[in-house]
DNA sequence: ATACAATAATTGTATATACAAATGTATTTT
DNA sequence: AAAATACATTTGTATATACAATTATTGTAT
């Protein structure tokens, strides 16, 4: 993906312009790519990373500020993300019986069953997305997104 | 920024997933302190990208269709985007008198002075999000994000 | 000239997100 | 124990975005 071929300019721009620019085209070249992956299955990626935090938990449930905590998204819309994987059947909401102010979210069948449906085609679509990578250059690319 | 640490998770993930999960992570955290430089601005960065795009093209009018091209937005939504540069006087839009489907649309002296006050503002921005980095590590960022 | 297709932009609608305020519950202070 | 404070989540609201359908204009074929 070359910067200024896609947004079509000619005039030169300071490398960490340049860069920060790259880094979005790249960042929303690959959501596009994942969204369109999860689409048949009708959930979003943040559903999606609901779902996957859900799973790691091994049957234990997770508080909401605990999902939260795990996610880019804010509070407020962690909820409405659990509103609609309990509409779609894939998560259960209860409240918590230790302190009441808190609900417990746990993964049901329905959500793992669908989480294990979307693994392999989202393994493949990574694979596709970082094909012109090997190895070495993957461990480039992430100890340098570590300086951020 | 490490991956493991911002998510929360100790078990180990295939580099793929670690580095596609790395580059959305990256990229939100810009996304926010960009957003946050502009918002005294009242403009948000797509907004902020339609002037840019605007002021690129030195008085010349542009379509919509071309500032389309030039961004990641939907054609829907850079209609309502112009609509709001519209009632904030950053921009003007008229029919194109030669084809009359098409709209031109060019940035005012408030959409450029406005431009100016940020310049120097998110260029400070910009060298604060990649303090971390020196020039070679950027050159070697950039040809890494190349490959996608 | 009329009908049909292509182009350019807009509108409708559902969903997603940010931010502030509100609700309900628990803890601490006096 | 009552009042004040802190905590966990939800609701309200404005804005943003995706996708499909629509409008208006121009180009092309018969």
């Amino acid at each position: 993906m070359n910067v200024e071929e896609v947004i079509k300019t000619n005039q030169s721009m300071p490398l960490e312009k340049r860069t920060l620019i790259h880094m979005a085209l790249v960042a929303n070249k690959i959501d596009e790519e994942i969204a369109t992956v999860l689409k048949p299955f009708d959930v979003s990626i943040q559903q999606f990373n609901v779902l996957r935090i859900l799973r790691g938990q091994n049957g234990k449930p997770a508080n909401l500020s605990t999902i939260n905590e795990r996610m880019v998204t804010k509070m407020s819309n962690t909820t409405r993300l659990v509103d609609k994987l309990i509409l779609k059947g894939f998560v259960n909401r209860t409240v918590c019986l230790k302190n009441r102010r808190k609900v417990e979210i746990v993964i049901t069948e329905g959500g793992l069953s669908i989480l294990n449906k979307i693994d392999g085609i989202l393994f493949e679509a990574e694979k596709r997305i970082l094909k012109n990578f090997d190895e070495a250059e993957l461990q480039e690319l992430n100890k340098l997104l570590n300086k951020f």
